[in-house]
DNA sequence: TATCAACACGAAAACGTGATAGTGACCATC
DNA sequence: GATGGTCACTATCACGTTTTCGTGTTGATA
């Protein structure tokens, strides 16, 4: 349906031949400078663009970047892309957004419809499914096949690929020993699954603040959100029952870490309610990079990601893989500094 | 460097020719059952898939969509781009997606990139200073050149293609009869500049929907946001203030209605400081469709932009005309309905 | 005047695919 | 035994580029 005009109809309506088009418009010197001219004008005036499809063929790339991430309404995956976006456009390079909704079969697909040529590299972030499954082929296979893979966030060690990863652990420490340095004196945790690697990672830095502290990890003072099928309204309703469940049980609770930004605002939503007031009662650290808590009211202090400098940092590892810049037998895992933002839910 | 076998490859290693190969994996009854199972078995092996640049130049088609928003790390927007996910996956096309950040210049050079051959049509929503410029030559040459677009929400009328637009005057005029319902008497205003589309809509329902209550309008009682290249927390600051004055000098407001979220939120902010309660004393609704709204504490009554479905009708619409299905000279203008989402910011 | 270089351009190949149009070999029919 | 038809496969072209290698013409040099 496109009529874009090609080399072949400005050589025939000019009576050049291909070669000399391509030359012409090239601003080679074995070409006149007459026969030049009169070619980029022609070009110019009927806004000649060279086909990038033909372009992607002859020089077997795409020039493209396939980013794969389990949802993009969320704040972090879409500042991620964002960040990608930006270091793309700046090297030339296009990104092509494909969702996973956390299926491994979505995932699956999705990789294997890009990986035949459409795309140069992925940057990914792995479904929810995928890590449960520990099943990975699909990552392995495209690797053989010579493809780099750049994983950020929700990664798996079972592939050898660059990564990009914030320093959760560390992160988490800063949220408690935060909280701790505050006067807080029970700390209750909110976080996912052991199987999501960065909720347990910073379910670790919890339990290691605390030890340093020397204070006593209680298992009874953590909740881990289910996810068994759930909708997104129906965990909500269920974490708050449990959150209000602890308060019960435990009435000297005095600050919450939670690993995710929904799950800090239900905390806040339930305390709040409960008639606590925070931070005087009650003070919550969240781990995110979300609008919700900055625009939350009180605005939440969290721990933040630096969604757009992974997203930019993904992009760069990925690149320089393509361009062969860096040996792709090597690969190296980057990990950007967690910082604390505080706002107003902490003393 | 990807290493993923060719058509050519799997004939020379078979002793075929190149045409046997493809017609042996497209099943063509010419060849022998025995030839194509062989050929079928190993390209399994070989885990062949064609190379779809390949294809995209052998059929003048990229079966990719274009999408250029001016952000992403917006949750209406983001939400857009997983209709057309999911309404182009089940189509067979992918998503390409690029931000113009609101500036006219990179959705130029955007739009001329991916016309080039790399997309077969465009879904997008007009960045701020194009509308402002009024300049929308880049699409009207997109369209002469023979490739679809398909405009959402921020849309102009000054070029002819599809549209999908929400009802952005019935939505505000059910939003302000809401709050004259529940007896509200003086409701402000909070909403972008004229140039804007969507808001001077919005601004014309809620000045419709108080003259047929016969309520005098009063521009005193309508903030307008200025956007002179500040950044977000400047504007909201800017917002704040507004917000405050005017609550000052009319000490009868009873609500307020914003044409955005962030709007909507500043304004509850502003209101809970000054001690106001919230909706007893003072009415919210936002138009809108973001987490904020419905996360916020109290969460916000909403005018909802049904945002995916929005993603969804445009994909519909774009890949018709591609296909050929819908003629390619006539346009439509695809309404939605926007609906009143009861929270807690109202009576 | 034969030789050679510079000049200005064209022909052809390649990227990977798929469709159209051959091409031999074999068998059956009259 | 000439004709025709089926079978199983191959050659070629086209998509739009860029690049390598020609090629014919001109003018200068020995």
């Amino acid at each position: 349906m496109s009529n874009r005009i090609t080399l072949k109809q400005i050589a025939k309506e000019l009576n050049l031949s291909v070669s000399t088009v391509s030359k012409s418009l090239r601003n080679s010197r074995e070409i006149s400078t007459d026969t030049k001219n009169l070619v980029q004008a022609f070009a110019k005036f009927y806004n000649y663009k060279p086909n990038s499809i033909a372009l992607n063929l002859r020089n077997r790339k795409s020039k493209t970047i396939g980013v794969i991430i389990p949802e993009i309404t969320h704040y972090f995956f879409s500042n991620v892309i964002a960040g990608i976006d930006s270091e793309a456009n700046k090297k030339g390079y296009r990104v092509v957004v494909s969702l996973s909704n956390e299926s491994f079969d979505t995932e699956v697909v999705n990789i294997e419809t890009l990986a035949n040529g459409s795309v140069d590299g992925f940057i990914l972030s792995v479904a929810k499914e995928t890590l449960l499954n520990k099943d990975y082929h699909h990552f392995k296979e495209t690797i053989n096949q010579g493809m780099p893979i750049v994983m950020f966030d929700r990664i798996t060690n079972e592939v050898a690929c660059d990564k990009v990863i914030i320093d959760d652990k560390e992160g988490a420490k800063k949220a408690v020993n935060k909280l701790l340095n505050t006067g807080c004196k029970k700390i209750a945790l909110v976080t996912t699954e052991d199987y999501v690697t960065v909720g347990s990672l910073r379910t670790k830095g919890y339990i290691e603040a605390l030890e340093e502290s020397n204070i006593a990890y209680d298992p009874n003072l953590v909740i881990k959100i289910q996810d068994q099928g759930l909708n997104k309204d129906e965990e909500i309703t269920l974490l708050g029952q449990s959150i209000v469940k602890l308060l019960h049980q435990h009435r000297d609770i005095d600050a919450f870490f939670a690993v995710n930004e929904l799950s800090a605002i239900t905390v806040m939503k339930v305390v709040l309610d409960l008639g606590y007031k925070v931070p005087e009662d009650i003070s919550i650290i969240a781990f995110t990079d979300g609008v919700l808590s900055k625009y939350s009211i009180p605005a939440l202090t969290t721990v933040s990601q630096h969604a757009f400098e992974m997203g930019v940092a993904s992009a760069k590892l990925l690149i320089d893989k393509i361009e062969e810049i860096t040996n792709s037998e090597f690969h190296i895992t980057q990990t950007m500094d967690a910082t604390l933002i505080e706002r107003q839910t902490t003393k």
